[in-house]
DNA sequence: TGTGTTATTGATAATCATTTACACTTGATA
DNA sequence: TATCAAGTGTAAATGATTATCAATAACACA
């Protein structure tokens, strides 16, 4: 954890912005959470039990900078929210979701899968890939077995 | 067209839902211009060209009612409104999307592509696919050229 | 240590996409 | 024709995100 933030605020540093400590609960939530997917009021709620006078605004402000850097990762699962998702420590790429229809679970895959499809990519469609979001959905294991268990 | 607006009448009808003319001059706008990916506001302005007393309600509403019967799927590309996308006649899946980082502009892939992906995604994570959304993130043939001219 | 400068913050208002409420229309059916 | 449900347009409401702005904190240097 405390490796973790201060490789962060390197990453800040390098780019002369500060880690604040508005900025470092905002951090601290991430990583704690890391599993989850938080949408901005979610993690402005939980920012608050640690620094009770932080306002939203700066909530956003911290995962846009974050955005910007490649930290978190804003993705969309179609409801109306932006979610926010730390990056994987040294990953090259953003990992895959797996949405359960049912549940609305959220299942994480952080193997590639998709060396070959970029190769194909690159070579085919002459395209640069710099990154991707990759989401199944579908029924997830849980689910599956209530399901059969119902019939 | 009128080959597919018969059959999406059809689609429709089956669920008992009527094709109003509303909802055929949204349909058409959306056969027009079917390799675009617009937004709510785009098609609404489109579709007032045909049927200028329709309201931007209606299409909002079209556009869900559509979507429920997967006639057309809703993406997000990350700018803050939701774009609709006709599915391609008969496709068992969503195609994929090139987004350039640069010039904004959004390529196709009809092709499958993630076939070995998703049984490896049910094998290994005993998760039941039944869609994707897959987008790549990069620079483009254009802009790739483009770049290197001016160096 | 003081002082000017800049970045950052919190509160609040503004914006913008989307949804809802509601009164009216339509078209089918008894 | 009278009735009824589905569908519609307008306008207001909602909710997430962004912009504004005055107050504060951090820093650079005399
Ligand atoms: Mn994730
Ligand atoms: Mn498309
Ligand atoms: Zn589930
Ligand atoms: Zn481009």
């Amino acid at each position: 954890m405390e490796h973790r933030i201060e490789r962060i605020k390197k990453q800040l540093h390098a780019e002369s912005y500060k880690l604040t400590p508005q900025r470092e609960a905002t951090v601290r939530v991430l990583l704690e959470r890391e599993e989850d997917h938080l949408s901005a009021e979610d993690i402005y709620l939980l920012v608050k039990e640690k620094a009770p006078e932080i306002g939203l605004a700066t909530v956003y402000r911290t995962l846009e900078l974050l955005s910007e850097l490649k930290i978190v990762d804003k993705i969309n699962f179609g409801d109306g929210v932006s979610r926010y998702d730390l990056r994987k420590e040294g990953a090259a790429h953003f990992h895959h979701h797996l949405v359960c229809m049912e549940c609305g679970t959220v299942e994480e895959i952080v193997e590639d899968l998709l060396e070959d499809v970029e190769k194909k990519v690159e070579d085919q469609w002459q395209f640069q890939v710099k990154d991707h979001r990759l989401t199944f959905h579908g029924i997830c294991r849980h689910c599956q077995q209530k399901n059969k268990e119902s019939n």
